[in-house]
DNA sequence: ACCTGAACACCGTTCAAGT
DNA sequence: ACCTGAACACCGTTCAAGT
């Protein structure tokens, strides 16, 4: 690692194909390739002058784009959260039109749980990275639509005639449950030799949705 | 931030009270600083040469005692580890006397939230920082000791008489509850304006204890 | 055995100057 | 408007040399 990344290949190929001065959208390749690198290197790290490197921009460039590293990063985690969002919506329609809103929310935790396990690196970045300082305004946007989501879908598992106070820590917790799941995979803290992860997380998410 | 921490004062004074060439305990003082300004940045970047400063040293002092900084880090983690279980230990133990396993449960599952809530940025380096590769055997240790001592106390509050599956199931589930309510307040993700968050804590606590 | 001083290869960020 | 090139103040890490 002391060495430049030398046999990194270009992620992205926008323009600035050789000659052009102008990159096409320099933007939307940092973030791509941002995005690329993550998974890659399985780790959070991220340099502003490697993800410039990889764009064949000099690293003054990227501030044309960006107010600072900080800035890139969030853009990286609103994309994280779109991403999510999506793929368990995908999982909630899936189910729903054939079945009811039980199969719906487990299907949506596990959407969560296997985006967090094929995206360890983006998942750290989206929770975790940012606190109430950073937070800007387009994250917050975009993981309270997340958010929302799950809340809805795991109230439409109770029957629905109890106190909002007590339905609201049910909903709540059930969250942080299929979240702190997903944390403590990838924090390698429930991987004892030769455990049957997948199917505990089947068991944990089944008794979750039995709970009342 | 760009100009040297000029006005940063001294935390800990071990030895090397101005002469003396050699550091008393320069691991034990590396350490207490990283701890302590850990918790008054409220970020986790944690700068070597920071400490070493802090500590009245060069740079290269440090790599007498840690192999390198992500060593350092891990013995700052090993730490948290010892500080979180002590924390819950002391709160097991005063339910206990006086009160059954239900209530002892709950007041450790609270220690582990004030815990998180108190050291944030320990707590973030604690999980979410290592992964596998970097796993060493002392912190595997001292991660696994807090995750049994949680994991009894949690089978505590069942009868017992159900198959050890289902059982293992709650307890990783319960666990990852507690573990994800730390971790999303941290990430100021239950936040609307004037929650009760207080409230909410105890309530899905509560919640939680009395599941079956 | 423990620490210094100086160097090395990197960072993120800024800013005049180029196109 | 967008990008380059060179500079600035930092990093983590190494290593001869000091005590």
């Amino acid at each position: 690692m002391t060495l430049a990344d030398v046999n990194m290949v270009k992620v992205t190929s926008t323009a600035k194909e050789n000659g052009s001065y102008h990159h096409g959208d320099l933007r939307r390749a940092l973030i791509d390739n941002g995005l690329q690198l993550l998974e890659e290197n399985m780790e959070a790290n991220l340099g502003l002058r490697q993800l410039a490197r990889l764009a064949g921009v000099s690293p003054g460039a990227v501030y044309r784009h960006f107010v600072n590293k900080e800035e890139l990063l969030v853009a990286l985690a609103v994309e994280g959260f779109g991403r999510l969002t999506q793929k368990q919506s995908r999982a909630y329609l899936e189910k729903k039109t054939v079945s009811n809103a039980m199969d719906a929310f487990r299907a949506g935790g596990a959407a969560y749980i296997q985006f967090a396990r094929e995206n360890p690196a983006l998942f750290r970045l989206m929770f975790g990275r940012f606190s109430a300082t950073h937070r800007n305004e387009e994250l917050a946007k975009a993981s309270k639509l997340n958010r929302d989501m799950m809340m809805l879908s795991i109230s439409k598992v109770l029957g629905g005639e109890r106190p909002a106070r007590e339905l609201h820590a049910f909903c709540v917790g059930t969250w942080a449950m299929i979240h702190g799941l997903s944390a403590l995979i990838l924090d390698q803290q429930l991987q004892e030799e030769g455990d049957d992860l997948d199917g505990l997380v089947e068991d944990i998410i089944r008794g979750a949705s039995e709970w009342e």
